[in-house]
RNA sequence: GGCCCUAUCGUCUAGUGGCCUAGGACGUGGCCUUCUCAAGGCCAAAACACGGGUUCGAUUCCCGUUGGGGCUACCA
């Protein structure tokens, strides 16, 4: 028997610029990445960008700026270098050459699709001149009649073939007008089986499909004729990506047929549905992982809960490793290590925010203040040990925050617990002020005030004392506790504050 | 309409014919803690879509129905 030598794993993620970088796509980039690295496998960026229409680099660069915060950085793909881009791009001058040639690394390149224009156009050639493709010059209103007409009738909304039967000298004579025209592959009646390492075997009848429309001209590509070749060129083995592609896959495969080419493996994810159980989309939900990151989601939390959105770990094997079977909170590293193909999910999950919600606060909660006080630069670290327990994004903290750093207004009534009369809690607040007085600064803390005030309100009421002083303290319904606000806004801070209220209430 | 995929608590899921009185997590409710809000601890409610088979036995296998989703471009 002759062993085969294991083929290397080259996975890609092809995004296209034509928006921000999709929730769905960073799912996928995830995905792609853990079957990477748990195989020593390779990790491919494609830039789709051959919709001149609706590409844009500040798409191009929201790509890359997500794939690099969520810590997934590509082994082959284009190269962010900016700053020499912008400063270099001298058009036709030999330096500028010289930097296109070095705007990727990866021996495939180069990785944005309208940088290999002539490597489709050797290929859409090779089709058209052994008759495996050709021109159609049916106008696109001509098109959409016949695909109601279809439609209405039942059928299988497909390309009738008209331009298929051509004759040679017509081709020539519309080629030379101005005649729009397309290119399309002309596509065999059969069935095609392909087996999906999720699904299992799926398969299809061409003939329902039909011609497809391969590219606008040789120099113009179109989406399904594009990602067959460069699967091809950049000998990519596995493609993996989301479900919406699993009607593209016999149509690929036609293509790699018609032009000769070995098949690589498939592999559909579920979707990430939104609450009303769509496709994640830009018009109707957050679909785009720039909105998380500005909301103060942390990428670690982003990665865990991207991981577990048709993922689930083995609880067997947790438990042979030593760990608890329902482990759920899993970094970067653990997931390569824990990750399966096989045990991905087959139908659609829908987006949970509450689930992110909480994992964020779990790894906010991993963070130390330090860490947390420069993440938020906030100097002040004892103020974010208050608050970050009541803490479910970063974003959250200048809500919870910012009444403890300045002092807010608000009506004397905060101040009242429940139905105390004005006159006690007057009084209270006075003789609170007293004992912050008389404490020394170095003293000044949560366990020695305790003692005080603390016996002040054992005598008094718990309630009638420490509700007034927080409220003071924090100018708010809800906050932390007012002897640890008191510790960490400083003696001087507090007598202000108590002073202010003492000052309300005498009104 | 056609094609393809899919189906366990509200949500994410464990489960691969008997270990299931269906487990966990989020969320929800309650209790404890408590000056408030959180955090934390404890407890609870909450699901195998339906109908046929196969089998001694189906959440688990097969078929159908129904529901859900995706695709159906000279977008990707």
């Amino acid at each position: 028997m002759v062993s085969k030598s294991k083929k290397e794993i080259r996975v890609r993620i092809a995004p296209s610029p034509t928006g921000y970088f999709h929730i769905g796509t960073a799912r996928t980039a995830l995905f792609n990445y853990l079957f990477a690295r748990q195989n020593g496998g390779v990790f491919i960026l494609r830039i789709e960008d051959t919709d001149l229409e609706r590409s844009d680099k500040k798409f191009e660069e929201d790509i890359f700026d997500g794939l690099k915060w969520l810590g997934l950085e590509w082994d082959e793909g284009p190269v962010i270098d900016t700053q020499s881009q912008k400063s270099r791009q001298g058009r036709g001058s030999p330096e500028a050459a010289k930097v296109k040639s070095q705007n990727y690394i990866g021996k495939y390149g180069p990785y944005r699709q309208t940088e290999r224009l002539d490597i489709y156009e050797k290929y859409i050639n090779q089709l058209l001149d052994k008759n495996l493709a050709y021109y159609c010059f049916c106008s696109k209103e001509d098109l959409e009649a016949e695909r109601q007409a279809m439609m209405t009738q039942g059928l299988a909304p497909k390309y009738s073939g008209r331009c298929r039967t051509l004759k040679p000298e017509e081709i020539q004579e519309k080629l030379h007008s101005n005649t729009s025209r397309i290119i399309r592959l002309k596509m065999p009646e059969s069935k095609i089986t392909f087996k999906d390492l999720i699904r299992g075997s799926i398969s299809f009848d061409t003939g329902l499909i039909g011609d497809i429309a391969i590219a606008k001209d040789t120099r113009t590509p179109l989406y399904n004729f594009a990602v067959v070749i460069d699967d091809y060129e950049m000998k990519i083995s596995h493609v993996i990506r989301g479900e919406d592609h699993v009607a593209n896959t016999p149509k690929q495969i036609a293509i790699q047929k018609a032009l000769d080419l070995p098949q690589p493996h498939y592999a559909h994810l579920p979707l990430i549905l939104d609450s009303d159980r769509h496709k994640m989309s830009k018009r109707f939900s957050a679909a785009s992982l720039k909105e998380y990151r500005e909301e103060g989601y942390l990428p670690q939390a982003m990665i865990n809960f991207m991981a577990l959105l048709g993922w689930h770990s083995s609880p067997e094997q947790m438990q042979e490793l030593g760990f608890s079977p329902d482990r759920e909170i899993f970094n970067l590293d653990e997931l390569v290590r824990f990750f399966n193909l096989k045990r991905v999910q087959k139908a659609g999950a829908i987006f949970n925010i509450d689930k992110l919600n909480w994992l964020n606060a779990q790894y906010l909660k991993f963070l130390k203040d330090k860490d947390l006080a420069e993440l938020l630069k906030v100097k002040n670290v004892k103020i974010i040990a208050l608050v970050r327990d009541r803490m479910k994004k970063i974003s959250d903290f200048q809500e919870l925050a910012g009444s403890l750093l300045n002092p807010v207004d608000y009506s004397f009534e905060l101040l009242i617990w429940k139905d105390s009369p004005k006159e006690v809690i007057l009084d209270n607040l006075k003789e609170s002020l007293r004992i912050f007085s008389a404490t020394l600064a170095v003293d000044f803390n949560q366990e020695s005030l305790n003692k005080t005030i603390g016996l002040l309100a054992e005598q008094r009421g718990k309630g009638e004392v420490f509700w007034p002083i927080r409220a003071a303290l924090s100018g708010k319904k809800n906050s932390p506790g007012p002897l640890e606000i008191a510790e960490a806004i400083g003696k001087k801070e507090t007598i202000k504050r108590i002073e202010t209220a003492i000052k309300k209430l005498s009104n």
